[in-house]
DNA sequence: ACCTGTTATGATACGTTATATCATATCTAT
DNA sequence: ATAGATATGATATAACGTATCATAACAGGT
């Protein structure tokens, strides 16, 4: 759906704008609705539901965004993405990816970070972005299920 | 051809291994010859100098394989792949990539590891497979420009 | 209001990464 | 030898991601 913005000027002429629709908004929508992880173009399917115009760079650029600004997480090893459950983190979140039913948690692990500093430190490399995924089964899933 | 190496223990019980294929071999040749990540399909044009008709299933095949062992690292946040530098890792290894010039190192971290089974230990989380990768910039990189 | 440079979006096409599938070949055990 | 399991070859296609170019919106100076 396309909505148009109608300025109406000072000499009375008009103007239809349209509106920046607001595809951040959105994809971070589909996104939440989500407790594991979701596709891009799992996310583009959702979309094409409104709008079936929608092509790959939009979400793309959609989610590029949204990560930048910490609002989504991009799953590396799994070439998916999930909503930021509590936002602003000061540092990497550690990720844990449930293989049974697919939930992710995301923790806060200043002594990760720390404990990834002293590396670092101690071989001069100088880290501006980490990348903490572990892969296992949740809670849930290892009580649910007989193993 | 599938070929086995026997091994004969002191109790006189033997024990059959099977013995890498040509390819595997040949795929972490390609690899040792590269300081940074290289990509699947990177391996495979490499290899179609010897045999134009590899597929890129039997690149994976090769890969996962290889990974499966320790003898290669996957860089989940590249979809790439680099040597194993040290063998038989304890556990998960930290991947440090110079985003300037490829070079990936892998270190040996038990206190992150530790500081990542705390956490998974509060949470009930288990974990089978962890990834750890940090990018940045090397020291020589850091050394070598002007920032 | 107009020009201009910058940034965002739309749209098309294509590039890259990875796997499903099925046929064939090989090994192992009996 | 034959059967079951495993590995390999080959084809096709799925899944993931981006380059590129055109158009549109925006902000600042005049």
């Amino acid at each position: 759906m396309i909505r148009y913005i109608i300025s109406i000027y000072h000499d009375g002429s008009m103007d239809k704008h349209k509106q920046p629709s607001d595809w951040h908004t959105k994809v971070l929508a589909v996104l939440r609705k989500n407790s594991g992880a979701v596709s891009a173009y799992e996310v583009l399917g959702e979309l094409r539901v409104f709008n079936p115009k929608i092509a790959p760079p939009t979400v793309y650029r959609a989610l590029n965004a949204l990560a930048e600004r910490g609002e989504v997480h991009r799953l590396e090893s799994m070439n998916a993405y999930v909503a930021s459950r509590s936002l602003k983190h000061q540092h990497a979140p550690v990720l844990s990816i449930c293989d049974d039913c697919g939930r992710v948690e995301e923790y806060l692990a200043p002594q990760v970070i720390s404990a990834l500093s002293d590396i670092t430190g101690q071989t001069g490399f100088t880290s501006t972005r980490q990348v903490i995924e572990l892969h296992g089964r949740c809670i849930s899933c290892r009580d649910r299920v007989t193993s």
